[in-house]
RNA sequence: GCCUUGGUGGCGGAAUUGGUAGACGCGCUGGAUUCAAAAUCCAGUUCUUUCGAGAGUGUGGGUUCGAUUCCCACCCAAGGUACCA
């Protein structure tokens, strides 16, 4: 009998499910390890190859543990609110939800086909109202929350309140937004509720503030960045501008400094730990506010060299900043008007990434230096940053690049402050080696000396101080979307004001149009019968009642990182209907021991919900504060995308290496028409667009050659590779191997299909290696002493490499152990029941095949087998010969300055044998069998 | 631009602490088996070569008896860049 990958598979698949194999108890007496992977959306172009990725790798560790005896939790579910499915029904009416289940039902087939042990008991999808309930649960936590800095944590806001009947804003140490009232106890008590809802506003952790957003006024909508191309909207092509909008935000600037602290316990790559480091972009300087020449107004600047002021020659503004106008002379009124209007049509990537496009105006103002009296020009530039710092800038040409080159390009004066140090061609950037001139009671001080001393002289003059600044914003956290979990608010006389818990959850109303209204207000105004009852027993509607809507709903939806921020969480207790999660789930299972995923979610979800998670840990409902011990960030696989030329303003497309010299634009096209030489289909392209119906390819030696460019795998990208074709043709066992091989798992790598045979041709040789003239065949005798070798060899291999997460080279293990098992003829029982257990995490189903042929029942703990800790010590090993070959010989006496003949002695580096070199210097050479590896001096 | 990661044969990749570069797989070449094919098995396969040898881990330097590995500068590619998920 050959290898029947797809009667195995579905024997096993069938029989895991029937018994239920992989659900798991929140109650065992085994120690508890949960594997958590991030969560797919569910994209319309089903699960690529990409996804299983992360999830073979969780499974084998999943399968592994489960050998190990743990009780493991491995669940699943769906990241299942966003924008593609609202997209979808935008074009075609078809409801979000409709297109999210169908895509859901595709996946789950898909996932299903792989043979993955998850505990589909347990799975949850976002955009279920019984789960976004308690995302909205949180949200009204957090609008319930200020954070205070005394203890360092948050704290309801009736404790803010009782703060205020007391003692007003006095001695108060909170976070709030920046422009805020002082107010005396018996201020705040005459004041009346609406006026008391408004300032509590700046406090909440979730509140409402004016923010800067990407306005297609065409669409009536707010666009990500992602959705414009080259300043106009992907979608109709039309103009982008950028526009305030009072919008809700979260206050993550709070826990800056304690998610920095907080990567230091957790076991996370470092490269990731660093990119949160700097996304939150701590820096130490001071801010200072400058005057404004014959206008009673200042400018307040953020700088981290704070020694470098007597550099100042101008001042920058970002062209958002709020008092541009206000300070511009008439002159130049008309010149700083249309530079806005230029760089309002510029994304905050384009304006960070063209550097060398220096840009800006004058505005005609001068601010007044505050130590020397000195006036200086204010510019507009568009190199500064409305988010960051103040938007403001003290721009020194002679000590930092970019102030330089606009120096150098406007021709403003450049003032060297750095003794004998030449600022010809570049600024001097550097933050030592250095000693201050023309700074006079900062001359010939050095860095830190000139820090300290400008600092203590600018808080005495009152003209500024020390500060810490983040580069971290607040997170915008309204969307004007439809397929999003609405926010649980209504408006009183305009103030927003928090659905009562007990009336969650709010659920995502019908919608006759997915687009904005006409008056521009999110999708969600398109609601008819939208109401909600509060405790007041007053409804809540947008439904117009005497043409006018009191009570009006929050008509914003929330992002798609609001339900990935907790999620793990839920999977302890999937089906709670009191709490979030219960008290007894979480104690037993408490946080996540391995979370796999992407880092391309480093900056974003990964950094959400720790902020999360560290507020839920302040309300102590959580037990601790960061949720995931070790992460690790599985490569992406990458697609290889095709593209044809057309020559520019025709129909004809010309093969990769006949273009001549004429314009051509790139087309990208579908790699399913392309074949693994770059050969495009021209038959099924002409009936893949209407565009290529009547194209004409030009082809070189009767071939249409493409060309390749590696990228991320996605839909709109056309280079999707399904998993599913391979499962049919080969097997899961044999994807789940192949998608391991391929490479080391933390690194990316563009998906080939060509070496699968390999993998495959590996388990065909195991199978047959069992079954060597068709039928099932193993003997009872005692292996002997090669195959044994091979066995414990691989056994070490493998359990090392697990560890290490280096599943690309445990197949290579396996491969070389299944060579050479054959050429031995080995059938023992005693080499394939191990081996069958060392498979198993990676090709669980063959594994269970050739288990139960051994006459072993099927079980996934397989704790009676000692195994991967217990290997015997390769007999061999123990009397390897120390063979001194030419080279090593040569590389001892050079690096010691002996002959060999001086060498007495020689040791293992496993300590069994320590011996030691004559002579006095170096003490010892240590020599694993075969090569040398170190000299010790 | 900035942050992060990577760059080794025709291809994916291996190389533990700085110690024989190219494990394992794909592809390719030759052979066995076969009427033939598929499948399977065996051998070879970094490049150059005057067959002595020489060169070689993105490029250019440096440290070292010795560098894919450590240091400096640069080039290229991927991910992120705050409303894609």
């Amino acid at each position: 009998m050959s290898y029947d990958f797809k009667k195995i598979e579905y024997k096993w698949q069938k029989f895991w499910k029937k018994n239920q194999t992989f659900k798991t108890s929140n109650y065992s007496k085994l120690p508890k390890y949960y594997i958590l992977d991030m969560f797919p959306y569910p994209s319309g172009a089903g699960l690529h190859v990409g996804h299983p990725l992360g999830y073979i790798a969780s499974d084998i560790i999943a399968r592994y543990k489960r050998h190990k005896s743990f009780n493991v939790l491995h669940p699943q579910g769906y990241d299942s609110f966003g924008l593609p499915a609202e997209q979808y029904a935008i074009q075609t009416g078809q409801h979000p939800q409709i297109t999210t289940e169908a895509n859901i039902e595709k996946y789950r087939e898909q996932l299903d086909k792989m043979g993955f042990s998850f505990d589909w008991s347990r799975e949850i999808r976002t955009s279920k109202s019984d789960y976004y309930r308690w995302t909205q649960w949180i949200f009204l936590k957090l609008f319930d929350s200020y954070y205070d800095t005394n203890e360092d944590k948050a704290l309801p806001v009736s404790i803010l309140i009782s703060h205020f009947e007391k003692g007003g804003t006095q001695n108060l140490k909170v976070i709030s937004n920046s422009k805020i009232l002082e107010f005396s106890a018996l201020e705040w008590n005459s004041f009346k509720p609406q006026q008391k809802e408004e300032i509590l506003l700046n406090y909440r952790l979730a509140y409402l503030s004016e923010t800067e957003v990407n306005w297609c006024s065409k669409l009536g909508t707010v666009l990500a960045n992602d959705e414009i191309v080259n300043g106009v909207s992907e979608r109709g092509g039309f103009l982008v501008e950028k526009k305030k909008m009072t919008q809700w935000s979260m206050r993550i600037g709070a826990y800056a400094e304690r998610l920095i602290r907080g990567l230091e316990k957790i076991d996370w790559p470092d490269s990731l730990k660093e990119m949160q480091r700097n996304w939150i972009g701590k820096s130490k300087g001071a801010s200072l506010r400058f005057k404004i020449k014959d206008i009673s107004d200042e400018i307040e600047v953020f700088t981290t060299r704070p020694d470098t002021l007597f550099g100042v020659t101008f001042m920058t503004l970002a062209p958002e900043h709020e008092k541009v106008l206000k300070i511009t002379s008439k002159t130049q009124y008309n010149s700083v008007k249309s530079y806005i209007k230029s760089t309002s049509k510029r994304s905050e990537i384009d304006r960070m990434s063209d550097v060398k496009i220096i840009s800006g105006v004058f505005t005609g103002a001068y601010a007044i230096h505050p130590l020397n009296g000195e006036e200086i020009p204010i510019w507009i530039g568009d190199y500064v940053l409305a988010g960051y710092g103040t938007g403001a800038v003290m721009s020194v040409p002679c000590g930092d690049q970019r102030d330089y080159d606009f120096a150098k390009h406007f021709g403003i004066t450049i003032n060297n402050i750095f003794l004998d140090i030449d600022i010809s061609d570049n600024a001097f950037t550097e933050k030592s080696g250095f000693q201050l001139m023309n700074s006079e009671f900062l001359n010939g001080l050095n860095y830190d000396q000139a820090i300290e001393k400008v600092i203590s002289f600018i808080e005495r003059k009152g003209y500024g101080k020390g500060k810490i600044n983040y580069r971290l914003r607040d997170a915008v956290f309204s969307r004007q979307r439809y397929w999003g979990e609405p926010i649980p608010i209504y408006y009183k006389n305009g103030t927003p004001m928090a659905i009562e818990e007990e009336n969650l959850p709010l659920e995502l109303p019908e919608v006759e149009n997915y687009l904005p209204t006409s008056k521009g207000s999110p999708p969600l105004g398109n609601a008819k019968n939208w109401a909600w009852d509060t405790a007041e027993k007053k409804v809540v509607s947008n439904k117009l009642i005497n043409n006018k809507s009191i009570f009006p709903l929050e008509l914003n939806t929330m992002p798609g990182w609001a339900g990935s921020s907790w999620y793990f969480y839920r999977y302890m207790d999937p089906d709670n209907n009191e709490s979030f999660v219960g008290k007894e789930a979480v104690d037993y299972w408490q946080d996540v021991d391995l979370y796999l995923g992407g880092s391309e979610h480093a900056t974003g979800h990964l950094l959400y919900s720790r902020f999360w998670q560290k507020f839920l840990f302040d309300l102590e409902l959580l037990p601790v504060d960061e949720y995931a011990k070790k992460l690790i960030n599985q490569g992406m696989i990458l697609g290889s995308s095709a593209f044809i030329h057309r020559k520019s303003g025709t129909n004809d497309y010309y093969s990769k290496n006949i273009l001549s010299k004429f314009n051509s634009e790139l087309i990208r096209v579908d790699v399913s028409m392309v074949n693994s030489f770059d050969e495009l289909d021209c038959k099924a392209i002409k009936n893949w667009q209407p565009q290529f119906n009547n194209a004409n390819f030009i082809m070189e030696n009767g071939k249409f050659i493409v060309t390749r460019e590696v990228e991320k795998m996605s839909k709109s990208k056309y280079n999707v590779v399904n998993p599913d074709q391979i499962c049919e043709a080969y097997g899961a066992d044999t994807l789940r191997m192949y998608e391991m091989f391929l490479g080391p798992l933390e690194q990316a790598k563009p998906w080939n299909t060509s070496g699968i045979s390999g993998v495959h041709s590996f388990l065909k040789k195991l199978w047959r290696l069992y079954h060597p003239s068709g039928s099932f065949n193993v003997t009872e005798k005692e292996p002997r002493k090669n195959s044994l070798k091979s066995l414990h060899q691989t056994i070490k291999n493998i359990t090392d490499d697990i560890n290490n997460f280096s599943f690309n080279t445990c197949i290579s293990s396996f491969m070389i152990c299944v060579n050479e098992l054959t050429i031995q003829k080995c059938n023992e029982r005693k080499i394939l029941e191990p081996l069958s257990v060392l498979l198993s995490p990676f090709a669980p189903h063959i594994s269970e095949e050739l288990w139960s042929l051994l006459g072993n029942n099927s079980s996934i703990v397989r704790e009676d087998y000692p195994l991967y800790d217990e290997y015997y010590l390769i007999e061999s090993i123990k009397n390897y010969p120390i063979s001194f070959n030419g080279k090593m010989r040569f590389t001892i006496e050079l690096a010691l300055n002996l002959s060999i003949k001086d060498i007495e002695e020689v040791v293992l580096n496993d300590d069994r044998t320590v011996q030691q070199l004559s002579g006095q210097v170096p003490k010892k050479v240590i020599i694993i069998p075969g090569k040398i590896v170190n000299v010790v001096y």
